[in-house]
DNA sequence: CGAATTTGACCTGCGC
DNA sequence: GCGCAGGTCAAATTCG
């Protein structure tokens, strides 16, 4: 598949992925060494960084890392039947969907160039992005996201759908995007960190699964 | 009627 | 330098 990536070992999860609406900490797993995934699912929730790939020791910071998961829970408002969910960190030219990395540094610096200044971020946001087989193109990670634009990228059917948090001062974004190659599967990825909890993330969450990391 | 989405135009960077 | 492709803006439209 994509360079840059390994593939980890396979592993199921029995319940509802880290998304808003389920039982977060009710995981289930098969085989081993996926502690990793289950933290950068609930990172996922609270924008963590490729960082959070870590509790057992297993993945650092700027890791690639691909796991796959499959779910049989509910997903979102709309009930799936299955749902099938790779997730990987985003190295710094990493990226699946993106045709090169310097879109993204172009990303960064559009965020301004209304204000015709020419200063081209040098700190990249944080980002990562996984790929969700899924009926529905936007599932419901506890964040309220505002469309902002669509985009039909070239050798693809399907379009690009932008999104951006809604929360005033949160500048996270986030694409969605249908594979190709598979157009079952939902590539999301992720740019930037909340600066703030999930809009809904209050009494489904004991264990403070979505922690702030952003102090 | 306000909020969210749609959609065409515009901007920027890269490759040729 | 030009054209292409991706990303964003913002007016228009739709939705709740």
């Amino acid at each position: 598949m994509n360079q840059g990536m390994f593939q980890g070992d396979e592993g199921l999860v029995t319940s509802s992925m880290g998304f808003q609406g389920h039982e977060p900490t009710s995981w289930g797993l098969s085989g081993n060494g996926y502690h990793g995934l289950f933290r950068a699912m609930n990172g996922l929730s609270a924008m963590a960084p490729p960082l959070m790939l870590d509790a057992n020791g297993e993945g650092e910071s700027g890791c690639n890392l691909f796991t796959v998961a499959q779910s049989n829970g509910a997903i979102g408002p709309a009930p799936l039947q299955k749902m099938k969910t790779s997730l990987w960190s985003l190295g710094e030219e990493e990226g699946l969907g993106c045709r090169r990395a310097a879109s993204e540094d172009h990303l960064g610096a559009s965020a301004i160039k209304m204000k015709k200044v020419k200063v081209r971020r040098k700190v990249r946001e944080p980002r990562f992005c996984f790929k969700t087989m899924s009926d529905i193109d936007v599932l419901d990670d506890g964040y309220k996201w505002r469309k902002y634009g669509q985009k039909v990228v070239k050798n693809t059917q399907h379009p690009r759908s932008y999104y951006r948090c809604t929360q005033d001062n949160c500048r996270v974004k986030k694409r969605v995007e249908r594979l190709a190659e598979d157009p079952r599967m939902v590539i999301t990825t992720y740019e930037g960190r909340h600066v703030h909890s999930p809009s809904h993330d209050t009494e489904n969450s004991p264990t403070s699964s979505h922690i702030n990391f952003f102090g």
